[in-house]
RNA sequence: CGGGGUAUAGCUCAGCCUGGUAGAGCGCCAGCUUUGGGAGCUGGAUGUCGUGGGUUCGAAUCCCUCUGCCCCGACCA
């Protein structure tokens, strides 16, 4: 590609409401532009970079023996109603009317659509397994959009759908998209983890996380220094502790404490450590308030408190209004002894060894010293309700926990019978039996993985493209070539061999200023540069640098072709 | 959804408090000079000051409305 023929717009200075350094380089790159909250319009870079990434997902895809199609974005309510998601999926789905006011909404994942199809399609197991993809734009409407592509409305998916008349088949599906999707990320030249991950709304059974390390990243991962054990922190195990919980050895005693409210002020006031103290949170359940006790240096985790038995799928905190009403006290105060008989006491598993402890005292400006289980606050059931932290036991008994944050780029679940039950999609068996399919659904997010790889590598002169997902390979720049025609022509030359061999290369003969020309070639990260000049011309060499390499090294072009392939 | 902020040239922003002819830098256009790390000089174009209303002789500026956008929060006991 000659640069002057193209659109390359770089800008030095960055829309105020860029923040990470992927969403501020992609703007100065000129890689895309934003239209509306979360809406972007890539540009013919940023578009390059895009298909290549495309491209190498597209191709693992093929070779793991899915199939490509291409799915409506646009779908009726009827399909959404059929699983309850028209409600379920709340305000991020984007609903639609069309002339006659019928009601549609605008795609935010197929799993509606793929099963409609399937039960429309797929009539015996003979058709089975199958596994169909398609490389689409989807739509949630995001409560708070940022970051650039990273969290944006409309967003590019790759999104796949398996369908099976075994739990064995079903697994090797997902063992198949679990190994091609370690393939695409490392072909991309990213580091990642697959970690285990919560199911979710979404359901089922297994489910792993690919994750982009990266500091700036939404999600908090787990690893074990013993083991290969890894997991979003939302699923991560917090073990109960080994030891047995001490016998009581202190009176309960009842203490003054004006306005100490929250753990930090109790233990500022006794002087004693979080975790000898007891927080305990009251939340609505499905039957009135529902106490949750955690350690006071734990932090509860949403995810697996909205699996007990009595809360709902989002539990919310009790108002002050109603705390007040349930205990007769503020937040601050509230504690395990003597609260109401009718709100169950669930007690984390760490918190229920404790011996002792710190609590408030459900009374206010009150909090109790030498609190003890059984003796003094009664346990409805101990359960797993903290986030892990760092230090904890690994889950599977090796080693202990780490955190890092990541970027989630892709994500594999085994959905199981839950769509196509709710559809009715369903195969004759050898036995001529109905049978309802097993399904296992499979996404990248293909624009994110853009923004993920810049947030993984950039440098303070722009971005350092992994080489399979940068715009051009090889950037050629011709210094003063006005001044010596023998400069442009061998520049001409050098450019005609590479195209000829099949090197993806620009050449940046828009006729600039060296300087101006290598700052853009930094900044949208080409990762070869190779300098034509009169100087080089003279001693019969070119000039060469690795975008990653501090220095220039003079090479023959045999040379060059060599180190390029 | 709650709280806060903000809206002036393509971009980054000043001007607003204290009402009186619309500004800077970058970018863009033209010319000259320059040519190995985002060049210099000269000249030039560009705005319904987000929308609608109100106050006033007069509103970018003060008041109200709506809208867009951004940030924070929605795990605190």
């Amino acid at each position: 590609m000659r640069l002057s023929q193209f659109h390359l717009a770089t800008v030095k200075e960055v829309p105020a409401d860029a923040e990470i350094a992927s969403h501020k380089l992609m703007i100065r790159a000129g890689m895309i532009r934003k239209l509306a909250a979360g809406l972007y319009t890539w540009s013919p870079l940023g578009l390059r970079v895009l298909r290549k990434v495309e491209h190498i997902v597209r191709e693992e895809m093929n070779r793991a023996g899915a199939i490509e199609m291409l799915m409506p974005s646009i779908q009726p309510r009827e399909l959404w109603e059929e699983t309850g998601r028209w409600q379920k999926f709340g305000g991020q789905l984007l609903k639609i009317k069309d002339r006659k006011e019928q009601e549609f909404c605008y795609g935010p994942t197929a799993e509606e659509v793929v099963t409609d199809f399937a039960r429309n399609e797929l009539k015996s197991y003979k058709q089975l397994p199958i596994n169909v993809y398609q490389i689409q734009t989807k739509f949630r409407d995001e409560i708070r959009p940022r970051f650039g592509v990273m969290r944006a409305r409309e967003f590019l998916m790759k999104d796949a759908y398996s369908f099976h008349l075994t739990p064995e088949s079903l697994g090797e599906t997902y063992e198949a998209m679990y190994q091609a999707y370690t393939r695409i990320f490392t072909r991309l030249g990213l580091q990642f983890r697959a970690v285990q991950a919560d199911t979710g709304a979404i359901g089922g059974n297994a489910s792993h996380e690919f994750q982009v390390l990266a500091d700036s990243g939404e999600d908090a991962l787990i690893f074990s220094d013993g083991s290969d054990y890894a997991a979003n922190i939302e699923k991560a195990e917090a073990l109960a502790p080994a030891t047995p919980r001490p016998a009581p050895a202190a009176a309960l005693v009842r203490v003054d404490t004006p306005r100490v409210r929250t753990i930090e002020d109790v233990t500022a006031h006794f002087g004693v450590g979080a975790e000898r103290t007891l927080k305990t949170l009251l939340v609505r359940g499905k039957h009135g308030l529902v106490a949750l006790c955690l350690r006071g240096d734990h932090e509860i985790n949403e995810v697996k408190a909205a699996k007990l038995a009595e809360l709902p799928d989002e539990s919310l905190l009790a108002s002050e209004e109603e705390i007040l009403a349930a205990t007769g006290t503020r937040p601050g105060f509230i504690g395990p002894v003597g609260l109401p008989e009718s709100i169950p006491v669930i007690v984390d598993r760490s918190a229920a060894v404790l011996a002792d402890f710190i609590c408030g005292g459900n009374a206010n400006d009150t909090h109790y010293t030498g609190a003890n289980w059984e003796r003094d606050a009664r346990i409805t059931r101990v359960e797993d309700i903290r986030q892990v932290v760092a230090g904890d036991p690994s889950p599977d008994g090796k080693g202990t926990l780490r955190i890092a944050r990541g970027i989630e780029v892709g994500h594999v679940f085994q959905l199981g019978k839950k769509y196509a039950q709710a559809l009715d999609a369903t195969v004759l068996d050898d036995q001529g039996k109905k049978q309802v399919m097993l399904m296992g659904c499979y996404g990248i997010g293909v624009s994110r993985i853009v923004a993920a790889a810049i947030e993984q590598r950039h440098d303070e002169a722009g971005i350092v493209w992994p080489e399979p997902m940068a715009p051009w390979r090889v950037a050629l720049c011709v210094i003063n070539p006005k001044n010596a025609p023998e400069v442009h022509a061998a520049a001409e030359s050098l450019y005609n061999e590479l195209t000829a061999r099949g090197i993806d290369t620009v050449w940046d003969d828009r006729g600039l200023r060296p300087g101006a020309m290598f700052a853009d070639m930094e900044l949208i990260g080409i990762p070869h540069r190779v300098v034509v000049s009169e100087r080089g011309l003279a001693a019969g060499t070119l000039e060469y640098r690795a975008r990653n390499a501090a220095e220039s090294s003079a090479m023959t072009r045999e040379a060059l072709f060599d180190l390029l392939g």
